[in-house]
DNA sequence: CTAGGGCTGTGAGCGCGCTCTAATGCAAGC
DNA sequence: GCTTGCATTAGAGCGCGCTCACAGCCCTAG
């Protein structure tokens, strides 16, 4: 069958790893180069965010941030770590208050760690469901790629 | 180091297929089973989209539905087809304004295929990064599952 | 000493994509 | 015939997550 094989290229182009996902890009988590000392204009550009939403996240409980003696944020390591898990939460969809409650526990110290866990697990299952959709997504639009490019003005 | 296998180890449930994408999930993409023509009512539910949605698509020119003689809406399979199709652009972030200018292509016919072959290739670049990037929030996750999982109450 | 630029806090504004309201209408069942 | 229920339209409202505006402060350069 024609459209079988179609769908299939479709589908293996979907779900194929694209290119590879870099461990450095995790190291970072894990990481404690504690030397960094960043305001906010660098703190934002590193995390690519919006220096309004860094103030917004604070402003909203979300992050901590120290002062200089003139009143300017420092971003230290632990602020920046906090803030790179944070937005690729933002990003993967968890919603804000989510975040806040998470770091509420966090905060709240090694008692919360099993509510803790069981929000990572939701949001695992949450994650894995979008995954799912984008690879369905992106062989939806893969097929149309072959269609428009497969066979010009049929 | 222990810490970089925990890193792998995230890494490696992060990127791995989690439990496969079904091939007849895409089928109906190219199906025309054409004896289908649903109300409102039963449309929302099969596009699990709420029917308020499906008038606001149609009124903004996303979709053209007939009506029956009492002047409710029915969906036809084109319709649905192109409706699963808008959902699935819509679920994987594709903003409205973008699917409007779409439709206008499909709309104005085959001359405007390349057009079209365009969005749809910078889409498949947006879906893909989207993938790579929830596929870190993914791995961001099992880390945290690991961590608070594997040493309870270290 | 002064001007400029970038920071500060706080409140207001905004864009997106729905989602609901309100007034009205048709159609089947009792 | 009347009620019940779901449909219709246009327009208003809303929740989220920023994003901006404003007034004031501090530091540095000239």
């Amino acid at each position: 069958m024609e459209v079988d094989d179609a769908l299939r290229e479709a589908l293996r182009l979907a779900v194929d790893p694209p290119d590879g996902v870099a461990i450095e890009s995790l190291r970072e988590l894990a990481r404690d180069d504690d030397a960094t000392e960043w305001d906010i204009a660098t703190a934002a550009e590193h995390l690519k965010i919006n220096p309004h939403t860094l103030r917004y996240y604070e402003r909203i409980g979300l992050v901590q941030v120290a002062r200089d003696n003139a009143g300017h944020r420092r971003y230290d390591a632990a602020a920046v770590r906090r803030l790179v898990f944070l937005t690729r939460m933002r990003t993967s969809g968890m919603p804000i208050s989510d975040l806040r409650r998470y770091i509420e526990l966090v905060d709240a110290g090694q008692s919360t760690v099993p509510e803790r866990l069981d929000m990572m697990l939701e949001h695992r299952d949450t994650l894995r469901a979008q995954i799912a959709q984008l690879q369905l997504a992106l062989a939806a639009t893969e097929y149309k790629i072959a269609t428009y490019a497969g066979a010009p003005q049929p």
